[in-house]
DNA sequence: CTTCTCACA
DNA sequence: TGTGAGCA
């Protein structure tokens, strides 16, 4: 018997992910540089994607292709993360944060500029991960719709 | 042989 | 979205 490998591990180089998601390497780059997804980037500065890394593709396509969302839709969906309630930010904090401030892009796409989150890896961020799968973001749409 | 970045008819 | 150059 061996141990079940963890699903956010690193282990796909971008030509397989694409196979696997049978969309070019060029597609799979470009919604990196759109901040939808983070792959994980050995020394070489090659891209690795893990099996939630290839989810949350699928969601993004998904999305992209059935319900005729934008990679913008997209991207504004993100930012309306509540990144602050995750991270535990004060008023103070959250009143000056850029990620906070956009409605346009995601939180992790405001790094490097005051933000509270400066030193964390998004990658490794429950507010990037909550959005890896599909029903997580129902699930989480739901929460804020339910009626008390 | 694969991936990377950057550019573009 | 595709293709190609020029590297590592």
């Amino acid at each position: 018997m061996f141990y079940e490998m963890p699903n956010d591990e690193p282990v796909y180089p971008i030509s397989t992910a694409a196979k696997m998601l049978n969309i070019s390497v060029h597609t799979l780059r470009m919604y990196e540089k759109e901040n939808l997804i983070i792959p994980f980037r050995k020394s070489t500065n090659h891209r690795l994607y893990s099996i939630s890394d290839i989810e949350r593709i699928r969601c993004i396509r998904n999305a992209i292709n059935e319900s005729k969302i934008s990679i913008n839709g997209i991207k504004t969906i993100y930012s309306m993360m509540p990144c602050w309630e995750y991270i535990g930010c004060s008023d103070d904090e959250r009143a000056n944060c850029p990620a906070y401030n956009s409605h346009h892009e995601p939180c992790w796409a405001a790094k490097g500029k005051g933000t509270v989150c400066e030193k964390k890896e998004c990658r490794n961020c429950d507010v990037y991960n909550k959005f890896s799968e599909c029903s997580n973001i129902k699930s989480f749409i739901k929460n804020l719709t339910r009626v008390k």
